[in-house]
RNA sequence: GGAAGAUUAGCUCAGCUGGUUCAGAGCACCUGCCUUACAAGCAGGGGGUCGACGGUUCGAAUCCGCCAUCUUCCACCA
C-alpha cells in the first residue's frame, strides 16, 4: 500500500486516466447486441472556446452518457463542431483585415482558402478543452458540419425540398445585416427597446403643379432619413380630421417629390399624428401597404446601410449620419415641427449587433407550414418531451406563428446553394454542376458549362445543423429518403436525450425534429433537457465584456475537473438559470478530498482473520446495506426525471454523512497502546464492498477520482475500468433497519449535545436508561458513538438529564452535574408545548366535520398523535415529579 | 402590447395527485474542538407569518381569483 497524501491532487490523476481511456478506446462505440444509448453533442462553433455554458451542458451530457454506460447500455456520445457560417466568416474577415487584406479584394476561392486555414489552426480547440472536463465522447466519430459528406447531405436536402416544392426563391422583405452583409432569419433578430426620437415633419399639400399650397400635414417618423423613399402618406379612411386630404397629393420635404395621400385602415387614428409616411422599401408594414395600393418602390439604402443615388440628397452617407444631417436640414427649412424622445423596439443582428435594416431582396425560402405542424405535434403528443415542461407553451406559440424560413445567406463560408441560372434566368437545382448542366441541356441542348452560373449565396448554418442527428451517422440519407439507412443510423437513431439551451429551441431543436420526421419518420430524440443560462453570483449573464466569466480551464487546473463538474451541477436545478459561484467549486473540491481521505482510512485498516465482528460493526453493516439500497432507489428516481443535481446531492449525503460520519466512525477500530486494533474480516470486506459501490454510484459525476480509487481498491485487469463497472443495484431491505438506526442517531446526537452543554470534557463514559421503544439492534452503536457503557431499561431516578424521542423516554444519570432548577424549567417548557399540541389535535378531532369527512387514515394519524402526546405528557409529568423531589 | 414561469432560511433550491410534529436540504452563519482519514475537517447550535390580500375546504406552502415584484419568450404601431 503506497503512502497517500492528505490532500487529493487532481491534475496528475486526470491526465493519466484520460489518456488511458483514450488509448484503450473505452469511449468508442460500435453497434452490437446491446441496447444503444445515444447523445449527439450540440456542436459548438468550430472556432469557439470553452465557456461556462459549455461546461454545464457537457457535464450534464457526460453524466447521462456515463450513467447509461454503467447501466450496461452501448453508450455513444458523438462530438463535433459547427461551421457557424456568419460567426466564423466575420472572424475570418476580421483577421484578414488585421493582415491588411479586404474580403472584397479576394475571390471566393481565395477567401475560402483562408477560411479553411483558419479552421485548421483554430478549429476544434474547444473539443480538446472538453477532454479536460472528462467528456467521454467517441472521438473517432468527431464530425464537422462542413465535412465533405455532411455538406453533400445539406445539398441533397436542398434539392429534396426544392423538388418537393417547399423551397422557393422570391423577393421579400428580409432582415438585412449591414455589417455582416447578409440576410438573417427572423430568429436571428433580437428586438431591444432603444431610446430614439420621434420627428414630426411637415408635408405640404401640393398645388397640383409641383408647387406647394400653404396647407400642410404633420407626419411623425423615427426615420427621417428615409423620407426620400416615401411612396405615399396614408391616413385612416375613418379619420375625420383628414377627410379634406382625400385625393390630394403632398410633397416630400426637402426634395419636393409629389406623392399621393392614400387611405388604409392599418393607420391608427390615435397614434402619432394619424398620418403615416409609407416607405415600402424600408419598412415591413409599409411594404405590405405598398403592395395593397400598388405603390412604386424606391430603395435608397445600399447593402452597407448608406444612402444611394436614389436618395437624391445625402448620397453616400451612413443611415445614422444621414438622420442627424437631415434633421438639421429639415429644421433649417422650417419643416421640422418638433422632436420627441421615444423608446422604440429596434431589431439587432444576433451576430454582429448591427441595427437590422428591413430590405427588399431576392432570397431563398423554405415553406414552414407543414413542417411546423409536424414539429408541433411531436411535442404536443409527448413523443418528444421537453424538460422542463414549461417550454411547451413557448414552443407551441412559435410553431403556430412560424413564417417561411429565409435560408440563403450572402456569405461564402458554408454550403453553396445548388441552384444554377441559365442565361434566360431559368433556374435548375441539382446536386452538382454536372447534373445541373445536364438538366440545363434538357431545356436548351446548346448550353455549355460556361453558360450557366451557380447562385453565389450559401445556406443558413441551421440548414445544416438540423440534419446533425442523422448526418453524423449516415450522410447519405438526407435528401435521399429511398436510401436505406446504414448500420450506424439504423442502430443509433433515434438518439435518446438531447441537452441544450432554450435559446436554440427553435433554431435547432424544432428543426431537427422536422428533419427527423422528413427523412426517417421518427423524432431524433425522446427527451430534450433544456438547461438554464449560466449567470454570475449577482445574476448577470456571463460575458467577455463584463469579465465575469471564469476560464473553465483555469478552474480545472485549480480545483480539478471533478470539482468543477460538481460545482456546476450543485447549482443547476433543471430549467432554472444557474447562479455560478466559485464557492460551489470549492465545495466540489472539498468533497473530492473527503472521498480521498475516507479511502486513506479504509485502506489503512489492518485485517484479522480471527477477530470477532463487534456488535456495533454488525449493526452498522446491516444498516448501511439498507441505506445504500434506499439511496440507490432515490438516485435512480432522480435520474429518470433528469433531476441531476438532486441525484448528486443524494449521493453526496450518502457518502459524506452516512458513510463517513456514521458508518466509518462506528466500524473504525479502537486503539490499544497507541496502535489500532485490527478489523475483523467480515466488516472489512463489507466496508470495501460499500466503498466500491459508492465509487460506482458517483462515477458519472466524478469520473477521475473514482477511477483512480477504484483501480487502487482491488487488483484490476489491464482492460478493466470503472467506466464499464455496473451501476450498483438496490436490494430488498427491511425499512425497520433504517428507522431503528434513525432513532439511534437521535439518541447519539442528544447525548453528544448534553455532553457539550454540560461541558463534559474530556468525555467520560455515561449510562443510559430508557422506557418505551428502544432499537436493541443498535444498542452497541449507541454505546460506541455516544460513549455510553451501559444501556438499560428503567425509569429516571436521581440527578440527570431526560429527553424524549418519539414516545420513548431516555435518561442519562449525571450525579452532581445537573442544575435541577434548569432541568425543571426545560421540562416544564416541553410539557407546555406538548399540552398545546395536544389541544390542537383534540380540537381537530372534536370537529365532527373533520372526523366524518377526512379519510380514515388521516383521522387515525390524528388519533395516534393524540395518544402519543398523552404518553409524552405523562412521562414529562413523571419527570417533573422526580425532579421536584430531588 | 401579448404570453409563460417564478416568489419558501442570509444565498441557491426541494417540497410530486391538499392530510404523519410540514416547514426541509446544501452552502453560509454561531459555539466548542489541530481527537492518530480529512481544519478543504469534527461535534453541537440558531435561523423562515412559505410575496400581499381574498376565496374553496374539516384542513392550504400546495387548489382558485386578484395585486405586487422579478425573469424569460413572443410582437410590424409609424
Amino acid at each position: 500500500m503506497k503512502e497517500l497524501s492528505a490532500k487529493y491532487n487532481p491534475s496528475e490523476v486526470e491526465d493519466k486516466w484520460y489518456s488511458r481511456w483514450m488509448e484503450k478506446g473505452f469511449f468508442h462505440s460500435e453497434p452490437d447486441g446491446r441496447e444503444p444509448y445515444t447523445i449527439v453533442i450540440p456542436p459548438p462553433n468550430v472556432t469557439g472556446i470553452l465557456h461556462m455554458g459549455h461546461v454545464l451542458n457537457n457535464t450534464l451530457n457526460d453524466v447521462l452518457i456515463r450513467k447509461a454506460r454503467m447501466d450496461g447500455k452501448n453508450a455513444c456520445w458523438v462530438p463535433g463542431t459547427d461551421h457557424a457560417s456568419i460567426a466564423t466568416e466575420s472572424k475570418v474577415v476580421a483577421r484578414l483585415k488585421e493582415q491588411g487584406i479586404s474580403k472584397e479584394d479576394l475571390t471566393r476561392e481565395e477567401f475560402l482558402r483562408h477560411a479553411w486555414q483558419w479552421k485548421e489552426e483554430h478549429g476544434g480547440i474547444i473539443l480538446k478543452q472538453l477532454r479536460k472536463l472528462g467528456a467521454s465522447c467517441d472521438w473517432d466519430r468527431t464530425r464537422f458540419t462542413m465535412d465533405p459528406d455532411l455538406s453533400d447531405a445539406v445539398i441533397s436536402t436542398f434539392v429534396h425540398f426544392y423538388k418537393k416544392g417547399l423551397i422557393y426563391r422570391g423577393v421579400r422583405m428580409v432582415n438585412w445585416d449591414p455589417v455582416g452583409l447578409t440576410a438573417v432569419s427572423d430568429e436571428e433578430v433580437i428586438h431591444k427597446d432603444t431610446p430614439s426620437k420621434f420627428f414630426h415633419l411637415r408635408y405640404y399639400v401640393s398645388d397640383g403643379n409641383g408647387g406647394r399650397t400653404d396647407k400642410y400635414i404633420v407626419v411623425a417618423t423615427t426615420r427621417p432619413e428615409t423620407i426620400m423613399a416615401d411612396a405615399a402618406v396614408s391616413i385612416n379612411p375613418d379619420d375625420e380630421r383628414y377627410h379634406w386630404l382625400k385625393g390630394k397629393t403632398v410633397l416630400i420635404p426637402l426634395i419636393n417629390k409629389e406623392i399621393p395621400i392614400i387611405e388604409d385602415s392599418y393607420v391608427e387614428i390615435g397614434f402619432g399624428t394619424g398620418c403615416l409616411k409609407v416607405t415600402p422599401a424600408h419598412d415591413v408594414n409599409d411594404y405590405a401597404i405598398g403592395m395593397r395600393h400598388n405603390l412604386p418602390i424606391t430603395d435608397i439604402i445600399d447593402d452597407h446601410g448608406r444612402l444611394n443615388e436614389n436618395a437624391v440628397i445625402l448620397i453616400g452617407e451612413d443611415r445614422f449620419v444621414a438622420r442627424k444631417k437631415i434633421e438639421k436640414m429639415l429644421a433649417e427649412a422650417g419643416l421640422l415641427e418638433k422632436v420627441e424622445d421615444y423608446i422604440s423596439p429596434i431589431g439587432y443582428s444576433e451576430r454582429t449587433d448591427a441595427v437590422i435594416e428591413p430590405k427588399l431582396s431576392t432570397q431563398w425560402f423554405l415553406k414552414m407550414e407543414d413542417l411546423a405542424k409536424v414539429a408541433l405535434d411531436s411535442v404536443e403528443s409527448g413523443r418528444t418531451k421537453l424538460i422542463p415542461d414549461k417550454y411547451r407553451n413557448t414552443y407551441r406559440h412559435w410553431m403556430e406563428n412560424v413564417r417561411d424560413w429565409c435560408i440563403s445567406r450572402q456569405l461564402w463560408w458554408g454550403q453553396r446553394i445548388p441552384a444554377w441560372y441559365l442565361p434566360d434566368g431559368t433556374i435548375v437545382v441539382e446536386e452538382n454542376a454536372e447534373k445541373a448542366l445536364a438538366a440545363a441541356q434538357k431545356i436548351d441542348p446548346a448550353l455549355t458549362a460556361a453558360d450557366i452560373h451557380q447562385d453565389e449565396d450559401v445556406l443558413d448554418t441551421w440548414f445544416s445543423s438540423w440534419l446533425w442527428p442523422i448526418s453524423v451517422f449516415d450522410p447519405e440519407l438526407p435528401g435521399h429518403p429511398d436510401h436505406k439507412p446504414n448500420a450506424d443510423l439504423a442502430y443509433y437513431y433515434p438518439t435518446n436525450d438531447l441537452v441544450t439551451g432554450p435559446d436554440i429551441l427553435f433554431f435547432w431543436v424544432a428543426r431537427m425534429i422536422m428533419a427527423g420526421d422528413e427523412f426517417l419518420g421518427k423524432e431524433p430524440f425522446s427527451n430534450v433537457y433544456l438547461t438554464g443560462i449560466v449567470r454570475d453570483k449577482i445574476g448577470r449573464k456571463m460575458s467577455k465584456t463584463l469579465g465575469n466569466s471564469p476560464d473553465p480551464l483555469d478552474l480545472i487546473a485549480k480545483y480539478g475537473a471533478d470539482a468543477v463538474r460538481i460545482g456546476m451541477l450543485l447549482c443547476s436545478s433543471a430549467g432554472n438559470d444557474i447562479f455560478y459561484d466559485e464557492s460551489q467549486v470549492e465545495q466540489g473540491r472539498n468533497f473530492c478530498n473527503k472521498i480521498w481521505n475516507s479511502y486513506r482510512l479504509i485502506t489503512g485498516f489492518a485485517v484479522s482473520e480471527t477477530a470477532e465482528q463487534p456488535a456495533a460493526s454488525a449493526a452498522a453493516v446491516e444498516w448501511f446495506k439498507a441505506k445504500l439500497s434506499s439511496t440507490i432507489e432515490a438516485v435512480e428516481d432522480h435520474y429518470s426525471k433528469f433531476r441531476i443535481s438532486d441525484a448528486l446531492m443524494a449521493v453526496y449525503r450518502l457518502f459524506w454523512d452516512d458513510f463517513c460520519s456514521w458508518y466509518l466512525e462506528i466500524v473504525k477500530p479502537a486503539y490499544e497502546d497507541g496502535k489500532p486494533l485490527p478489523m475483523d474480516k467480515a466488516t472489512y470486506d463489507a466496508t470495501i464492498g460499500f466503498f466500491d459501490a459508492l465509487l460506482r454510484l458517483i462515477h458519472p459525476v466524478m469520473p477521475f477520482i473514482t477511477e483512480e480509487l477504484w483501480q487502487d481498491l482491488a487488483p484490476r485487469g489491464e482492460n478493466e475500468t470503472i467506466m464499464f463497472a455496473k451501476t450498483p443495484a438496490a436490494e430488498a431491505y427491511d425499512p425497520a433497519i433504517l428507522s431503528d438506526f434513525a432513532f439511534a442517531e437521535e439518541v447519539i446526537v442528544a447525548i453528544r449535545g448534553i455532553c457539550q452543554q454540560k461541558n463534559l470534557l474530556p468525555r467520560q463514559a455515561l449510562s443510559l436508561l430508557f422506557t418505551g421503544f428502544f432499537p436493541e439492534r443498535d444498542a452497541a452503536v449507541i454505546k460506541k458513538l455516544a460513549l455510553v457503557d451501559s444501556v438499560e431499561e428503567g425509569k429516571a431516578s436521581g440527578e440527570g438529564v431526560s429527553f424524549m424521542i418519539g414516545t420513548s423516554e431516555l435518561f442519562v444519570p449525571l450525579g452532581g452535574l445537573v442544575d435541577t432548577a434548569e432541568e425543571i424549567a426545560k421540562t416544564e417548557k416541553e410539557l407546555d408545548y406538548q399540552k398545546r399540541f395536544l389541544d390542537s389535535v383534540r380540537k381537530k378531532l372534536s370537529n365532527e366535520a373533520f372526523t366524518s369527512r377526512a379519510p380514515e387514515a388521516v383521522v387515525a394519524a390524528e388519533r395516534k398523535k393524540e395518544a402519543d402526546a398523552l404518553s409524552r405528557i405523562a412521562s414529562l409529568e413523571a419527570q417533573l415529579d422526580t425532579l421536584r423531589n430531588l
